[in-house]
DNA sequence: GGGTCTGGTTACCGCAACGAAACCGGCAGT
DNA sequence: ACTGCCGGTTTCGTTGCGGTAACCAGACCC
């Protein structure tokens, strides 16, 4: 058992306070979750991503990009297209992504329930987004 | 090994989609490891999370106590306070904030690098965030 | 010359998160 | 009566993520 030294997150210089949940930002997991089996073009991605718009993907790609979590390989071919491939460092989230999927199907239930519960107890008053 | 149903994070009717990373904003996983060994008052989160303010805290609090991620309890007592204690289901996100610190503290080497070497490599053009 | 496919960019905008600062009500101390 | 502490709420303003719609350049097809 490796006694890992965890981040400091209450650190304010700690980088883990910018990065980390940049995975939690709106499409990034799931746009990891599409280049699980291999590489896909800017098109393929639009389609399971059924909401998101050309630029939000075209955002999200270059920060991802920039992360170094997806490579961009242009296809000067005939028509001409790109496509987008997970890193292995790309590939390391998919585990965390995993564990967050799996905390999501055992306790969600539990989740929404208390959610439920808590609105309708205080029918008119609370506003909580 | 149970073969767990993974959420359909593709589904937009998914709760998924809302949910999982609320832990991922700005405070909920510093509050769930500032309550990690015992209750907490208000005051006393305001300390360690340097950076907050009244209403963020106040307004994070009740938003994890909708979700039955904590528990606020008044104490009518001689000065009045209040304790804010995690739930077991509060309690169960640990494991997995553990995963995603684990996670930086193993690759936020490589991705700050990648993060420098993108943006040196384009010094002038791309303004990503 | 006109339409279409691909992979974007640009301009604009709304909303929710975030934040700074002031205020508040109950009670204790002095 | 005045001051301060506790646990907030109120007001106002800023920032930035995400979204809509329009446009664009290259190449191919007709």
């Amino acid at each position: 058992m490796t006694t890992e030294l965890k981040p400091d997150m209450f650190a304010p210089e700690c980088p883990t306070r910018q990065v980390p949940m940049r995975i939690g930002d709106k499409w990034t997991a799931m746009i990891v979750l599409c280049l699980e089996d291999g590489p896909r073009r800017f098109g393929e991605l639009l389609v399971p991503l059924s909401a998101i718009t050309k630029k939000v993907l075209a955002e999200t790609l270059r920060a991802m990009e920039r992360d170094g979590l997806v490579t961009r390989t242009e296809f000067p071919a005939n028509p001409p297209h790109v496509e987008y491939a997970l890193t292995p460092l790309g590939r390391s989230l998919l585990t965390l992504i995993d564990a967050a999927r799996d905390w999501c199907a055992e306790h969600l239930p539990e989740l929404t329930e208390a959610r439920r519960a808590y609105t309708s107890s205080f029918s008119a008053a609370s506003k909580i987004s």
